[in-house]
DNA sequence: GCAAGTTTATAAATATTTTTATTAATGTCC
DNA sequence: GGACATTAATAAAAATATTTATAAACTTGC
């Protein structure tokens, strides 16, 4: 009888498997072609076979094969030659971008937005559909669901190159289940579960917040930084922790959880039933309220000839503090300086290298920067705060989203 | 010319080598050794060669060739046999503990404590210095040698069996970098090239609080557990955070200054020359101090008929509220409670399965276990408040030499 | 008490990876 | 302009690891 040995040497397991215990389980070859395409996808320019073959700790004669095999399977393509001093020009390889895509999709109180991105993580297919308001409903889930599917239709995109969809959701969710437990939590299953039925792609899910963080760690001034926080600072605020390189998710992935931290002054009731929260002092809706009630004693503001005083909301006062408004600043420094004292007092805790300031306020550096380091030096301990330094967000307003379509290549560990 | 190929299949990196970098840029045969030795250092019971190597993703023929290697140099020895129901019986391994040693030490403000422990990391030798005062003086670092150069000549421990001594000291520590800044600061280098160069061995330094997480974390409640506090709860405050999986040490190993969250209501000037820290109010000094003011205020206590006031400390008051003194009692609920709230808030930032009180109080979760609860349901939001245990540590008092000796296994990746 | 089933351990065959040697492609120096 | 240095890429040889087959050591069930 013939012996039946393995003649194939191709990998079992596909490197864009869409199970994800085969990503967790693969071969060794696999495993290495994973890494040379994150390696890849993560650096700004095109790479040599030397280059790769040390990142990624394997031999030339190795490295060389699974980057030939990748580029027969149209993932690598061969970008030209490098320029050297001296010796031979080694050859230059890069991604095909267009090989394969992710969708990045984010659900907010109000909004939601869904961008199509290749492999290098640029923008090809993008929707808005701002008059969606998030609710707890069967109705408002099948909007979702419909919304996505035209939204694919109309990108043109091979559905069978869609990697998978990464979804930053509002409110508590548990990444590592896929339970979302403030929206769509009367489904049986997970949230994950029902989408994954609708789709003939993965999803994944986490919190809108997280998914801003996976943004800066790849795109944003997170980059190779192992310990920073990324703030979350819009409407309300939250903040995700990056510690040894990872984000952290904690136990059920609640974590995060900023605004609900007690360090105030103040006593105001805050959503959560608790009073003092710092997200009761800090954030957009906070400014609102300030605003309004500074109004009411009294005080005006520019603002009031332009707009009705219940339609102004916390983004007309950012925009009339850069235009020298005295009440929008004010309030606007108090907000900053609290702050700066609540991060001042986490930064003892856990001694980020670098604070992110994202979210609708990132732009407003100008107004913030200095009321909130002012607000750090009142809490923050000398050492800690010495070598931390605050910056703000530049990636831009889709930068959720596009950590919402990073988080697929995350998982599938190609970034 | 006769070719000079490898003849020697000797790994060329020693498993116990004392360069940091071989460790990290070791051959695969060796982290795959070191991978098995740290699997039987974790286990509890003595493993099979099929159960190791399925653990360690290595074929049968691989791993028993690696484990017999280890048998030859005298780092594993065959334990038995395993009783099964079915089958051939297999043979069991376990690490021979008395292979190789690693040194704990321990310099707290008032004490310096080393232990000597084996390859299981069972005790064997021990020693303490309770007179000793930590200083931050060149007379008080040569003390610290003389102590552990006559410790060590006391163990009668063979030197070069010593795999590398950990050092916990109390004040700000860079791990990474070994300097420590509160303390032995005057160095030109850091202070674990002070160390090296007076000892054979090597040394590791991190601080007090963060070789208590790692005790807690391989022998302790946080075995197994990837998100989780350890409190170290004795004259002052600090916490270990471990999330997935890691200590968090952050940029410059500060992580873990939870005494300096200004997070209490009392106004009390802090060390730090902040007002409000959590330490002012929390910690065995606070306590004491609490304790005068109330017996300022004419109250009184049962202490007062055993000890004069000045020499009362914590551990007595401590002592007398499991007795019953009702001064003792409402003063350490009382801060039981306020180390809740404090609890509750950092709970919400980063959603640990399990605290662990350790410290001086670990002994005390009669008195503070129900007072720390209370207190947490004041602050921390319900979802991870749920899922979170509160527990005291049971590892004993030595849990932070036991876990600077398994600082060194840990940076060996040992363990 | 022996066949059948199950698991461990070892041996042989096959597959993979690395090391070393060789060849190729460049720049530099005299 | 050619010897020489330098780096890349390929080829061949050696080392290492895995798969498969087989033997050995057990239990169980009849």
């Amino acid at each position: 009888m013939p012996r039946n040995y393995k003649t194939d040497n191709k990998p079992a397991v596909d490197l864009f498997s869409r199970n994800i215990d085969d990503i967790n389980n693969q071969n060794r070859q696999v495993a290495k072609k994973r890494k040379i395409v994150a390696l890849l996808n993560r650096s700004e320019e095109d790479l040599t076979i030397p280059a790769i073959c040390k990142k990624v700790k394997l031999s030339i004669p190795t490295g060389t094969k699974l980057i030939n095999e990748l580029i027969d399977d149209k993932i690598i393509v061969e970008s030209g030659k490098k320029e050297t001093d001296n010796g031979r020009r080694p050859a230059l390889y890069r991604i095909d971008p267009e090989y394969a895509y992710s969708i990045g999709l984010v659900i907010l109180l109000k909004g939601l937005s869904l961008s199509v991105y290749n492999l290098e993580m640029d923008e090809v297919y993008s929707i808005t559909d701002d008059s969606f308001v998030l609710e707890n409903s069967t109705e408002c889930l099948e909007k979702v669901v419909a919304f996505i599917q035209t939204a694919v239709d109309k990108s043109k995109v091979n559905q069978q190159r869609i990697l998978g969809m990464g979804i930053g959701i509002t409110g508590r969710v548990n990444a590592r289940t896929g339970y979302s437990y403030n929206y769509f939590n009367f489904l049986d299953g997970s949230l994950v579960d029902f989408f994954t039925e609708k789709f003939v792609f993965p999803v994944y899910v986490d919190n809108d917040t997280h998914v801003l963080g996976l943004a800066e760690q790849y795109f944003g001034k997170a980059k190779n930084i192992q310990n920073a926080f990324v703030l979350n600072l819009s409407g309300g605020l939250g903040m995700a922790i990056i510690s040894n390189g990872e984000i952290i998710g904690g136990e059920q992935g609640f974590a995060g959880e900023f605004g609900h931290i007690q360090l105030g002054d103040s006593n105001r009731l805050c959503l959560c039933g608790k009073r003092g929260c710092v997200g009761t002092e800090v954030g957009g809706h906070a400014l609102e309220r300030n605003f309004h009630e500074h109004i009411e004693k009294n005080e005006t503001s520019l603002l009031l000839t332009k707009k009705e005083e219940e339609k102004i909301d916390y983004l007309d006062i950012l925009r009339a503090a850069s235009k020298g408004d005295a009440l929008s600043i004010s309030i606007t420094h108090n907000m900053g300086f609290k702050l700066g004292k609540a991060l001042g007092n986490v930064l003892n805790l856990l001694n980020p290298g670098v604070i992110i300031v994202g979210g609708k306020f990132a732009p407003a550096d100008a107004i913030l920067m200095d009321s909130i380091k002012a607000g750090m030096l009142h809490t923050a301990l000398s050492l800690p705060l010495r070598s931390c330094e605050l910056t703000f967000s530049s990636i831009g307003s889709d930068a959720a989203i596009k950590g919402a379509g990073a988080l697929v290549l995350s998982r599938m560990q190609l970034i």
